[in-house]
DNA sequence: GCATATTTGTCCGTATGTATA
DNA sequence: CTATACATACGGACAAATATG
C-alpha cells in the first residue's frame, strides 16, 4: 500500500508549522519522486494520496502545481498528474544547459573562492568514500552535490536553483536507467580531476575537463537510456 | 476600479478551453502585472480579485501559486500574496545571470543560425522604429525580445524559460523606475550594433559588446533604481 | 495592551465536464 | 454508445492568524 508515504508527516505537522501544508506535501512527494519511490510514468491520484496524507484535494493540487513547476511531474488537463518521463531530447537539452551553465561557472570563477570549494572537496570526498564502501546509490548522489557546488562558483541564487531543478530531472533519468552504478563509479575519478584544476587556479583546464565530462555523460546516457513508452 | 481586468475572459472562456482556468487567470494576472496595472507591492486580495474575475477561491489561489513561483508575487503565510518588490540583490543577480547566459549563448553560437537570426533582425527593426516614433515603453519590450531572442541561441527549450523568467522579472525592476525612457533609449543602438557582429560570424566581439552592454546597463539602473521600502 | 473585524488556511460536499473501458 | 471513474470548479464552512480601532 501507498500509506507509507506518511511517515514523518505527522511529526512535523506537530512543530514548526511556519511554512503551509502545501510545500510540505510538496516536499514528501518530492523525496519519494526522487528516491525512486514513485517511479517516472505513475499516476498520482488525488484521491488516493490526499487520502493518505489526510489532506484535502485542494491543498494536494497546490502542491502538485508546485511539483509540475518543477518539472517532476507533468499534468494532463482533466487525467491527472503523473511522474515525469524524460525523453531523449530532455537528456540533450539538460546537458545543453550543464554545459552552458557549468563551464559557464567555472570560466569566470575567483581564483580562491573560499566559500564553494570546501563544498566541492566534501562531494568529491564523499563520492570516494561511497565508491570503496560500494554505495552506489550514494554515488550518484555525491556527483549531483559536486555539480551543484560546481554551480554554486556563478555565486548566483537563480542559477543555485536552476542547477538544483536540473539536478531533480537528471534523477528521473537515472531512475529509468538498468544500471545506475556501471554510469556513476567512472566519473568519481573525474570529479577529483576537475577539482584539482580549480584548486590550482587552473580554470580553463578545468573547464575543459568539464566540458569532455559532459559529453561523455551525456553520450554514455544517451546510449544506456531506453525510456519507456507513455 | 478593478473590474476592467475581466477584459478578454469572457471570449477565451468561450473558445478553445484546452487550458484550465487556473493557467487562465493566471495569464491574465500575469499581463497586468507587467504591464504595470498592478505596480510592485501591491497585494491582490483573494476577495476582490475572485470576485473581479468571477472566479472561486480555490481556483484563484492556484493562479496565485503559478505566479508565486515565477517570482512575480510572493507568498506571505496568512498575509495574502504581494506584487514582488525586487531588492537592488535581485538586479544584480539577474544580471550575473544574464551576464552568465546571454554570453555563453552568444559564445557557442552557430555561424549562420537560420532560425534566430530573423527574430534578431526583426527585434533590433522593432526597437528602431519605436523609438523614431518616440513609443518609449515598446523601446523596452522590443529590448526584452532582443535578447530573448539572444538566449534562444543556445537552442534549448529551458534556457528558452529561464530568460523568459528574467525578462518577466526585470519589468518589475522598470516600473518602479521614474523615467524608463532614458534608460531603455541609448541601448537601440547597441543591439544594433551587436546583430552587426553576430551577422559577420564574429561571436567573440558580439560577446564583448554584450559584455559591457550588460555591465553598463546594471550600473545604470542600480544607480536610477530605489526600491520603495516594504 | 485588548477586543473586534477582516482575511487567509484548510476542508468538505457537489455539480459538471472529460476521458476511458 | 453507454457507463464508470475521475478531474475540474464552485460555494460554503470554520479555525487561525493578522490587521485595525
Amino acid at each position: 500500500m501507498a500509506s507509507d508515504i506518511t511517515a514523518g508527516l505527522e511529526l512535523d505537522r506537530a512543530l514548526l508549522d511556519r511554512t503551509g501544508t502545501a510545500e510540505r506535501v510538496a516536499g514528501v512527494l518530492r523525496d519519494r519522486i526522487t528516491e525512486g519511490f514513485f517511479p517516472p510514468g505513475t499516476r498520482l491520484s488525488e484521491e488516493a494520496i490526499g487520502a493518505a496524507l489526510g489532506i484535502s484535494r485542494n491543498t494536494l493540487r497546490e502542491a502538485f502545481r508546485l511539483l509540475s513547476h518543477e518539472r517532476l511531474l507533468v499534468h494532463q488537463l482533466n487525467r491527472g498528474v503523473f511522474v515525469r518521463v524524460l525523453t531523449a531530447e530532455d537528456v540533450i537539452d539538460l546537458y545543453r544547459v550543464r554545459r552552458l551553465v557549468e563551464c559557464a561557472a567555472v570560466r569566470q570563477a575567483k581564483p580562491a573562492d573560499p566559500d564553494v570549494l570546501p563544498a566541492l572537496r566534501d562531494a568529491v570526498a564523499e563520492g570516494e568514500l561511497a565508491l570503496r564502501e560500494a554505495r552506489w546509490r550514494d554515488i550518484g548522489t555525491a556527483n549531483m552535490r559536486f555539480h551543484c557546488a560546481i554551480g554554486r562558483l556563478a555565486g548566483s541564487p537563480r542559477v543555485d536553483e536552476l542547477m538544483g531543478h536540473v539536478v531533480a530531472e537528471l534523477r528521473l533519468v537515472f531512475h529509468v536507467m538498468k544500471n545506475p552504478r556501471a554510469f556513476h563509479e567512472p566519473y568519481v575519478a573525474r570529479n577529483r580531476e576537475i577539482l584539482g584544476r580549480l584548486d590550482a587556479g587552473d580554470n580553463a583546464g578545468a573547464e575543459r575537463l568539464l566540458a569532455t565530462y559532459l559529453d561523455d555523460a551525456e553520450a554514455q546516457l544517451l546510449h544506456a537510456y531506453s525510456p519507456p513508452e507513455t
